[in-house]
DNA sequence: TGGATGATCGTC
DNA sequence: ACGATCATCCAA
């Protein structure tokens, strides 16, 4: 028996913090997948996200993840607890949203890469000024646009009802789920740890980053000629 | 201290 | 295929 102390933060023990903390991060981003992320009046369902593992000697060493170097003073959330914000700036201009996973000191994090609007459409349409309600959190920037969340939200717990932005899950059956390879990293390209829900409109296209060595081909697959 | 670097995005 | 734009990291 738990006892509910208004306010208190750290008493409040989701079961999704226990999975969240125990998955490989491939299974926390499927449990990710299909929740919902609110803040103020603004709702997004998630249908795109990306696993993203930890340092070389950890148990899901993740080449591609920003914990790859170890613990820095800007990914130091993603080595806390699970269910909490890692937000990041990419290129200086989109600061795009993490939810943390895996046990404390190991490193993890579920990248949300697009999202549905079901609450708040006229807020994301000031936010999104001339951009369609398919387009408005499509793309991990785009996104965090949407919601209105920066880096200052960076180590808020979700999981925390008194939180100011909270995830409520609601998986979606395997069957709902597609895989591929993750967008724009330049190491590990073809690790399949991108996930989507089959049929949104929302999923942001797919790009291989240009520092990525050429992708892999099955055997079936070669030419002989290197391609292009 | 300062130069290089992106888990991006929209346009060219 | 390219440029915008800046927190962060690392070399020195």
């Amino acid at each position: 028996m738990t006892p509910r102390h208004p306010g208190a933060s750290s008493g409040d023990s989701a079961p999704l913090r226990d999975l969240l903390r125990e998955a490989a991060p491939d299974e926390a981003a499927r449990m990710v997948l299909g929740g919902t992320l609110s803040h103020g009046p603004v709702a997004l369902r998630i249908v795109e996200v990306e696993a993203y593992g930890g340092p070389p000697e950890s148990v899901f060493p993740d080449a591609a993840a920003h914990t790859w170097p170890g613990p820095t003073p800007r990914n130091h959330v993603m080595f806390g607890d699970a269910g909490h914000l890692y937000v990041y700036l990419s290129h200086g201009i989109h600061q795009c949203v993490n939810i943390t996973c895996r046990p404390p000191g190991e490193g993890g994090g579920v990248l949300l890469r697009a999202a549905r609007v079901v609450e708040g459409h006229e807020i994301v349409a000031s936010r999104r000024p001339g951009i369609g309600v398919d387009r408005a959190a499509r793309g991990p920037g785009n996104l965090g646009r949407t919601l209105g969340i920066d880096l200052s939200f960076r180590g808020m717990d979700v999981l925390d009802s008194s939180s100011s932005v909270t995830f409520r899950p609601d998986p979606a059956p395997d069957g709902d789920i597609r895989s591929g390879p993750r967008v724009g990293v330049s190491r590990e390209a073809d690790r399949h740890w991108r996930f989507w829900l089959a049929g949104a409109r929302e999923v942001s296209a797919y790009r291989r980053s240009a520092r990525a060595p050429a992708p892999e081909r099955h055997v079936s697959d070669v030419r002989g000629d290197g391609g292009q």
